[in-house]
RNA sequence: GGAGUGAUGGCCGAGUAGGUCGAAGGCGCUCGCCUGCUAAGCGAGUAUACGUCACAAGCGUAUCGAGGGUUCGAAUCCCUCUCACUCCGCCA
């Protein structure tokens, strides 16, 4: 959510960071309008109401008196009916503003480089040397389905497509990736552990931004207003909805590892193999609650952190920078780390790390206060993935695979695994 | 799932035959005074949001869990809902 005042005193700023994001700048006249007339019918029922205030007590007066206020209660009478008329009026405006103000995306940072969409993203960097095969590389898919460490045909019995199911090491895979990226950050990073509920309710969800915009993008319990978190950003940020917290305690830093839900609405045949696309996976998630002039010094540490999980399990990757136009709806600034797949010959996304300035925390209401007796302010909040766990895997096994069809383990893990390599039939 | 109790300001806690109640009192906190130090004591101050406006002062409005109703006027009366806690049942 962005700040009124600030749009009101400068609308086109906000006009412009829209359309830099092929966003609708219309909304911002749309919101102004709604605003204006919201801020009349205020200052005329709020008149009213002074009148009302004051006769009353008047009337009080007249009565403890003995006199006649007969004339006075009749007129408020009718005054009283105007406000109630008014303020059903100024309500629905209200209403009216607030909804827009959660619809409205946020705007870039300026330093964000333009762009209409993810052909324009910039490249920061990479890192790693990139494996050589003397065979044709294979996809993850077939490797795991080779040493039967994914059973993708049965998790569709049981649950549906894009669902899997890991057994033997590949379920010992996983739990040893959260292991391990949870006691890297922990250790390293200075996050606090955290694992939240898998579910989280409607303010928490509007707190993130991913209501009311983007509930077709997750799953909603029936007859409840509850979700499946489509990742542990909503619990994580959330922690400290609708509380002030002292200059002292920031930065916040958590890192949670859950399961993320996503209806995956509007992907039909993209990456329907393997673990690429899913409708849960589990990943550890960052998330960062800082003073505001720090956040963009915290959005490079942030994708450092992000990036060591990936240089301690040796796994090449690089950076990029997301341009205006494939910017989320919430962030003002985001990069992502894209893991290197040998068999498809390409980078992918592994991690994403964002800046929301102040738009959830206004939201979510998380403020923070400088010093005792200064005014509450809005923290920044940050949060990436640190990383995808089922998008690791799948990284591990084309990038460690070897011409006998094993897997060669990154040294990291084996203390987690017992073993070195992933073979078949063990 | 059943039965019950409760929800007031940062905290505790008054306040129901509706009328200066934004709300007593206490604690905490801030500033000042006093005081070998500390503690105690004394004095003053101490909610938030929104609008108007220069995001000043001032003024206005709203807020006693939420929403609605009755009324000239509601923390106080009525209705609905939510949440918390206790006991019972069930359960990992």
């Amino acid at each position: 959510m962005l700040d009124i005042r600030l749009i009101r005193a400068n609308p086109d700023r906000y006009k412009q960071g829209l359309s830099r994001k092929q966003s609708n700048p219309g909304l911002i006249d749309e919101l102004l309008m709604a605003d204006d007339a919201w801020r009349s019918h205020l200052v005329e029922v709020e008149r009213l109401k002074s009148v009302r205030n004051r006769t009353s007590e008047e009337i009080s007066r007249m009565k403890k008196q003995g006199q006649d206020a007969t004339q006075a209660i009749a007129e408020m009478k009718s005054v009283g009916e105007q406000i109630k008329e008014l303020d059903e009026q100024v309500k629905d405006l209200e209403a009216r503003v607030h909804n827009l103000l959660l619809e409205i995306p946020n705007i870039p940072h300026e330093s964000v480089p333009d762009g209409l969409s993810e052909e324009e993203n910039a490249l920061v960097r990479f890192w790693g040397d990139l494996p050589k095969f003397d065979f044709a590389p294979r996809h993850h898919w077939e490797i795991a389905q080779d040493l039967d460490i994914v059973d993708f045909e049965r998790a569709v019995k049981i649950t549906g497509s894009r669902f899997v199911l890991y057994k033997g090491l590949g379920a010992k895979l996983e739990r040893a990736l959260a292991n391990f990226m949870l006691d890297y950050h922990i250790a390293h990073h200075g996050y606090t552990e955290m694992f939240p509920a898998f579910i989280a309710n409607e303010e928490s969800l509007i707190g993130t931004g991913n209501l009311p915009k983007f509930g077709d993008e997750m799953f909603k319990l029936e007859g409840l207003p509850y979700y499946l978190i489509p990742t542990a950003e909503v619990p994580l940020t959330n922690y400290h909805r609708d509380e002030i917290l002292s200059a002292a305690q920031l930065p916040v830093k958590y890192a949670g590892y859950s399961a993320s839900f996503r209806s995956e609405a509007g992907s039909a045949g993209k990456d329907t193999r393997g673990l690429i696309r899913v409708h849960q996976f589990q990943k550890v998630e960052l998330v960062k609650l800082v003073s505001p002039e720090t956040s963009y010094d915290e959005l490079e540490s942030l994708v450092e952190d992000a990036a060591k999980i990936l240089e301690a399990l040796d796994m090449p990757y690089r950076v990029i920078e997301i341009c205006t136009g494939d910017l989320g709806s919430k962030e003002t600034k985001k990069y992502d780390l894209e893991v290197w797949l040998p068999a498809q010959q390409r980078y992918r996304e592994i991690s994403s790390c964002s800046n929301f300035e102040d738009y959830q925390a206004r939201r979510a209401n998380l403020r923070f206060r400088r010093d005792e007796s200064a005014k509450p302010e809005y923290v920044h909040t940050l949060n990436g993935s640190g990383v995808a766990v089922g998008r690791t895997i799948a990284a591990i096994l084309e990038n460690g695979q070897q011409a006998d069809g094993s897997v060669k383990l990154p040294k990291a893990l084996i203390p987690y695994m017992g073993v070195e390599t992933l073979a078949k039939g063990k």
